[in-house]
DNA sequence: ATGGCGAATGCAATTCGA
């Protein structure tokens, strides 16, 4: 089955582009970052007539995340309160990041990671926070049943220099700091493996190109989209890609879709 | 170093993303 992460910055300005990519491919499982809308704005209807179910946990203007599935549902989890409880969670889940649920025996964890602004700001700090909150979830996950978990969505970190255009001044770097890129070596420890790089160890390819500065046509991008797999699932996996397509389309958003297939 | 673009809000200009 072919699970896609895609964050689309607005479902209502990009709603039509993901119906016709999901009309022209075979995806069994979407997740969605940035849908920026509430939860009764979603526009589900389409996606149902497409043959799909569709779980939603959104704001107003900012975050929001969706799951978008051939086959139903199962044990949907909104935000980490559920799993980690309160006392943990905190505040966390005032801003909708977190959705997952069961599809086809498979966990699914579809995450929009706080963007983290620049290294130092207190949004920086939320960041390394959250994920702390994030480690404390996957554990309870991991802990409590021995289902396979496919983690994936917006990470906002670039694992390696090979997954930014540019490396220089990486340290101080959104998204690349060495903090970061620990609280991702956090999360691979807990027995996760990133599909990606199970079938491609080239440097240069990317999931997210700034709109400014012409990002694209240069290809000066960031690989900050990811699946993370647990062992039996990522010995499973027999491909992970990145469609650059749907990024090359008129206003399209600034990430594009990666897909694993399992 | 700064700003570049695009979306939301809400109707002009500001905030936010990464």
């Amino acid at each position: 089955m072919k699970i896609a992460t895609w964050n689309i910055n607005s479902i209502r300005t990009r709603k039509q582009q993901v119906l016709d990519w999901l009309s022209r491919h075979e995806i069994e499982v979407l997740c969605l970052q940035e849908t920026r809308v509430m939860d009764q704005d979603f526009p589900k209807k389409p996606f149902e007539e497409l043959g799909y179910h569709v779980s939603v946990y959104g704001q107003k203007s900012y975050n929001g995340v969706a799951i978008i599935s051939r086959l139903p549902l199962e044990e949907i989890a909104c935000g980490f309160t559920p799993i980690v409880g309160e006392q943990i969670a905190g505040s966390f889940d005032e801003q909708k990041r977190v959705i997952s649920a069961i599809v086809n025996k498979i966990r699914i964890v579809n995450l929009y990671v706080p963007n983290g602004s620049s290294v130092g700001s207190d949004k920086y700090d939320y960041k390394l926070k959250w994920f702390q909150v994030l480690n404390q979830y996957l554990k309870t996950l991991l802990a409590e049943s021995d289902t396979e978990i496919c983690l994936c969505g917006d990470l906002n970190v670039a694992p390696d220099d090979r997954d930014i255009y540019d490396p220089t001044g990486k340290e101080n770097h959104i998204m690349a700091s060495p903090p970061e890129r620990d609280a991702i070596a956090q999360i691979k420890s807990l027995g996760f493996q990133d599909a990606f790089r199970k079938f491609n160890s080239e440097r240069g390819q990317y999931s997210w190109w700034d709109y400014r500065t012409h990002a694209f046509s240069r290809n000066r991008g960031w690989r900050i989209d990811h699946h993370f797999l647990t062992e039996k699932l990522y010995q499973k996996a027999v491909n992970c890609w990145i469609d650059i397509v749907p990024r090359q389309q008129q206003r399209p958003s600034d990430h594009t879709p990666v897909i694993v297939e399992c």
